[in-house]
DNA sequence: CCCTGATTCGC
DNA sequence: GCGAATCAGG
């Protein structure tokens, strides 16, 4: 398998939306978990919360494939905090991610020297680059909270949520696209998608001279060009 | 064990 | 550019 645009871009969609890499994997088949991510990267689709990250990268695997291992766990110097002179970015080194921190009277205003990635969810919340400092306090705290009624965007579309084995996942639009969904009808039994979309995704190879014709597929008439 | 994402490096 | 192998934390 290739990274067609298509591909690419519904790996944009799903990887943004939060799905696990084995998920993605899954969903666009043909390529495996580490494909997935090896090529997020290559797009500079930043990092998720990663379960081993938060600590500075230690400079391993400087052993050669060919050369024999260290085999030794206690090979780790201790731990030599790095000078960064040019960056003076503190940050502490045990951050609590998403714990609400009391405003502080020195907060900084937030750094606008440097583009952020910020997208916005459902609901309005936002997803932050794990590197990002916590907002000062922003979510001054609504009353309560109530389940959003589905406004009339999102109303009697299918989300990528709502896909399941028995309806159909031809989408409708493109990913990205605010209305983007996906058709919802009834499944063909067997097939991912509804009968009339069926008919579009599998086109019936023009039978050869010297071929016995295709027997006729299971949702109907084939289309023959 | 399973899962996760990050990184490396031969192709 | 690609992805298997590997690492490392949960």
């Amino acid at each position: 398998m290739s990274w067609t645009d298509e591909r690419i871009d519904r790996l944009k969609a799903l990887w943004s939306k939060g799905m696990t890499a084995s998920q993605i994997a899954e969903e666009l088949g043909g390529v495996s978990r580490n494909a997935v991510i090896g090529k997020a990267h290559r797009l500079g689709l930043q990092s998720r919360p990663s379960p081993v990250k938060p600590n500075e990268p230690a400079a391993k695997k400087a052993d050669k494939p060919a050369a024999d291992k260290p085999a030794a766990a206690a090979a780790k110097p201790a731990p030599r905090p790095e000078a960064k002179p040019a960056t003076p970015a503190p940050r502490p080194a045990a951050p609590a991610p998403q714990a609400a921190q009391p405003a502080q009277p020195g907060q900084q205003p937030p750094r606008s020297d440097q583009p952020r990635i910020v997208s916005v969810g459902p609901g309005g919340f936002l997803r932050q680059t794990p590197g990002d400092q916590p907002s000062p306090i922003p979510p001054a705290p609504p009353r309560r909270l109530v389940p959003a009624k589905p406004s009339a965007e999102v109303a009697d579309k299918t989300s990528l949520l709502d896909l399941n084995e028995r309806i159909c996942k031809w989408p409708i639009g493109h990913p990205g696209e605010p209305d983007f969904h996906f058709c919802g009808a009834p499944s063909n039994p067997g097939f991912p998608y509804c009968v009339e979309h069926c008919g579009v995704a599998y086109q019936a190879q023009m039978p050869r001279r010297d071929r016995r014709p295709p027997p006729p597929l299971p949702f109907g008439g084939p289309r023959v060009r």
